[in-house]
DNA sequence: GTCGTTGCAAAACGTTTGCACACCG
DNA sequence: CGGTGTGCAAACGTTTTGCAACGAC
């Protein structure tokens, strides 16, 4: 009944998928990906908030530098939700993004919705869509109901 | 057959569509909609330097403040393509636009296809797509056949 | 003449870069 | 000890704000 909410990457597993391209294991990586775990998805500075709660001293300029990282590594993924700073997640985290353009909420739903479409798209185009990596913007049903 | 390429707002109605508001009509506003209309997309960046083609001393400050006024009239949409500035075009370009996030690359695809999402959406969640105003991410046909 | 609108300069915001020091392996 | 990774400060691109002057009505 383990649905291995904790992915793959264990404690070791972060230092060992580094060496094996010859990058080293900091403090800093773990805290920043232990963050982005903890958060579900945050933006670099509420990741770096998060990060200096445990090292005060990490600069931003890590954070950004590390993230990358994690992208490049497949274990974080970012989603630009809209305007400002974007949202990075867990890899493993699917889901949809919908975000309400009145009052800024962010929904999220399952990923499957979109295959149709992704289908859809890369037999007309040939465009592969990125089920994992999308913001859709609309009016959620709060803003719905009070609106027009 | 006139399919009104140049919608209801022609040269006299931004003027009146201010003026209903007690807003006033100015030589900028009018240079900043022409802007858009005849990029299809820009950036406001994009759409200050048409601009300054024609009146080199206007500021890119009043580029952002007419976007924003144009789009609260509902003359003008933007849409975020991923990172960097955002894209503005006229509310009546309907399309979604797909972002190749390896090329960058962005395609423009009838909206059409989003039908049914949107209606399985507002089923499950009560939200409201906003078809238009949709940037997905994905791997365009080209750097799928170029990449793996 | 009023008051909405503009231009300019400066600040704010998010992100990147250069460089010397630190520390992982 | 070699070279990757970090912190700091400064630069960067984009957007917002404060304020005095301008100009639409």
């Amino acid at each position: 009944m383990d649905t291995t909410s904790r992915t793959v990457d264990g404690p070791e597993s972060l230092k060992n998928t580094l060496h094996q391209r010859g990058l080293r294991m900091t403090p800093q990586r773990q805290l920043v990906l232990d963050a982005v775990r903890d958060l579900g998805h945050a933006t670099p500075e509420q990741i770096c908030a998060q990060v200096q709660r445990a090292a005060p001293a990490v600069n931003i300029t890590t954070i950004y530098r590390t993230l990358d990282l994690l992208e490049k590594l497949g274990l974080v993924r970012h989603t630009h939700l809209g305007h400002g700073a974007p949202s990075y997640s867990e890899q493993e985290h699917q889901h949809v993004h919908l975000v309400c353009h009145e009052c800024g909420t962010v929904i999220e739903t399952p990923s499957d919705l979109m295959n149709d479409l992704a289908e859809r798209l890369s037999g007309t185009s040939g465009f592969e869509l990125d089920v994992t990596h999308v913001a859709l913007s609309g009016r959620c049903a709060d803003c719905a109901r009070a609106g027009s």
